[in-house]
DNA sequence: AATGAATGAGGTTTCATTCAT
DNA sequence: TATGAATGAAACCTCATTCAT
């Protein structure tokens, strides 16, 4: 180990440096919401000075506009890529399904973005329709398709579609809400993985078709 | 009725101004966040200069605190109290106990508080704190000892009960949240009063007891 | 004078303070050029903080518009009444409106607007389009008017009257520029009055008739 | 046309350089003035990106200073010249340095200069000075001597020569200043050629001796 | 009590300058 | 030499808070 490298003041990371800015925005953003987040703090984060966030983002909005539109939708790629894969019964496309969704996105950082939306709505109603649209409800149609398809086959019971599917994954979105927000203040912190297997037990329990005869009698 | 109630030619307004600023205040947090509030809009809403305020709070943080310190507490001790006076099935009064939070709160303005303080936890953690066991924890508290019981009496089946009643309610919180956020953006918005009653009947059916012989047939 | 008047930190000044304001503006604009000059510096100059500065204009822009856009047009309004006014020699007439100009506009702070126009003409476009079109394009039609009248009468020579009208009035239009730039580098700095006399000598020899037998001997 | 000027594939540009930039930045700052100038704008005019220019010249104020310093002194030496090889009238004299100046600055880019330095007097004071002393008074004491040759030949009246010399010229300063700030916005853009002669001629006559008998009568 | 003009700390953004490559 | 990524000082602007009226 010659008496080089003087370690240099900063590095060139061109590439790397986007996505980077994007990690250290979404952790910002989500811990202090949009308005009271400091750019300063995002750019430590991402181990820049502040003006070097504006080499990759026009500003602050811009940052928020680009974590958004890119970061959920290649998950719910994934998960339509399931639906079209799957042949087998309806409810274990659903667990199949949930539990995608339950370990690319609620146990992913990518979980600070529904938080996001949900805080920023009101301030930004493009985006948070973009979001609706682009994300929720096409989360949720793909997810209707499969419950419906469940219901015609007497896999579960006769709800209403659009409504069942909100709320058969509103504990799973609860708990996403949940670890942005109280759970670093719990005195001992909630157990995500608990949580999701008794959250899908009694989801499923709830649109189960009426137990006519388990493993039927005869 | 004689000469009782004065009805005074011009009103006092301070004892009611408090309040009134109070529900400004939520209104303009919930819609904006609390950073991106501003205290101008809360004041104009509540029909008075932004000075005066000041008169009655000491700043814009002492807003939130009386907000969220004061109004839901209330609501709580009413379900509590429910409780105390039932008599008859867990499941009725796990009925009764939702129904009142679901139109105490999840219908009233107050809906907006939890939004607020999920959003502002990272940002108020004190107040979080505080609104977590205050509130959060003693609800759960509460529900807790119902569906325990409801177990015992073998209505409900086995389940972690710490766990159930946060998956029991999160249709419930969601709808909550939802109103407060994407809701206003819905080309058709959400039908509360179907959600509610679709999103009662999937919750007891997931903690249902197994209907080993409905109508029991011995 | 009894002990009173703790002399208040600062006073309401509603009224005065736009005009204030601009004439702040105006000096530092003139003096910096518009992008070098710092609001905090037409604050100061205005006796206010930084921040009353935006309780009258919109930002920095808004202020170099107000200041253009209302200044110099009742000065032109000004001449222009003085030609529907006059009657006697065209010679007398422009004499007249050189005066009023000088007297107007050269010797008074509002000389600064045109120095700072042909600065920023660059920067605001649209702006600068307004000044060309509302006060000198304007400005010149009038003059052109009573020179081509003199023109008629025998009392000025045969001349372009477009271009002379430029030409003529280009001296004053030095000294102004002058007045804004060099001037107070100057050892001793030029004495404007005594330029005025000279330069208007000289422009009036400039278009006089040839002095081909005034009353002709023949 | 046989194997002569090699014609080389790359050409060293590191001369040419300095000039480049010299030009690319007069072009900058004249349109926008020094401050709005964005050095990446002059740098990319000149073909290279934002570090290169710091190769060459200390800074911005170094490529300003650069700028007025070595580019117009040049032309005042050429009419200098003019006057050293003058052998005539003085009005002949006048009209040659006249249009010397024209064609030499008036004409060029170098017309640029002094609109900058118009501009910029109030921020470089050092360097408006130097301006003031190294060129406008200079060109003044020039212009001064011949003027006062001429009054003492009679050919031009008598006037407070210092006075004369800024009167004469300021038609010709003005088109300097209309070219890069109004210009580009008027319908039909001033005709420079037909300016020129128009003001020359006023000009001239301005100052002509008076007519005592002009190609004597009696 | 009430107002809203005035303040000034603090954030976003720009861009001259530096420096790793 | 040349590049352009990275820096950080400095400017604009916002808005919670204060205070003259």
């Amino acid at each position: 180990m010659t008496e080089t490298e003087p370690t240099p003041r900063w590095q060139r990371r061109a590439d790397e440096r986007p996505q980077e800015l994007l990690d250290a925005a979404l952790a910002v953003f989500v811990e202090r919401g949009f308005a009271a987040a400091r750019l300063e703090e995002v750019a430590k984060r991402a181990g820049v000075s502040k003006g070097t966030v504006y080499l990759y983002f026009s500003g602050k909005e811009a940052l928020l506009k680009a974590l958004v539109e890119s970061a959920i939708v290649p998950q719910l790629e994934n998960i339509e890529a399931l639906a079209r894969e799957h042949s087998g019964s309806s409810r274990e496309l659903l667990v199949k399904m949930v539990d995608a969704m339950w370990r690319g996105i609620a146990l992913s950082p990518l979980s600070g973005i529904p938080k996001l939306m949900l805080s920023e709505a009101g301030n930004f109603p493009e985006l948070a329709r973009f979001f609706l649209e682009a994300v929720i409800q096409r989360h949720w149609a793909l997810m209707r398709r499969v419950m419906e398809e469940g219901m015609e086959r007497g896999e579960f019971r006769r709800l209403p579609s659009d409504l069942a599917v909100r709320i058969f994954i509103a504990p799973m979105m609860m708990a996403v809400f949940w670890k942005h927000s109280f759970m670093p203040l719990e005195e001992t912190p909630l157990d995500m993985a608990r949580y999701f297997a008794v959250a899908l037990d009694m989801a499923l329990a709830g649109i189960a078709a009426p137990a006519t005869n388990p493993k039927g009698i005869s």
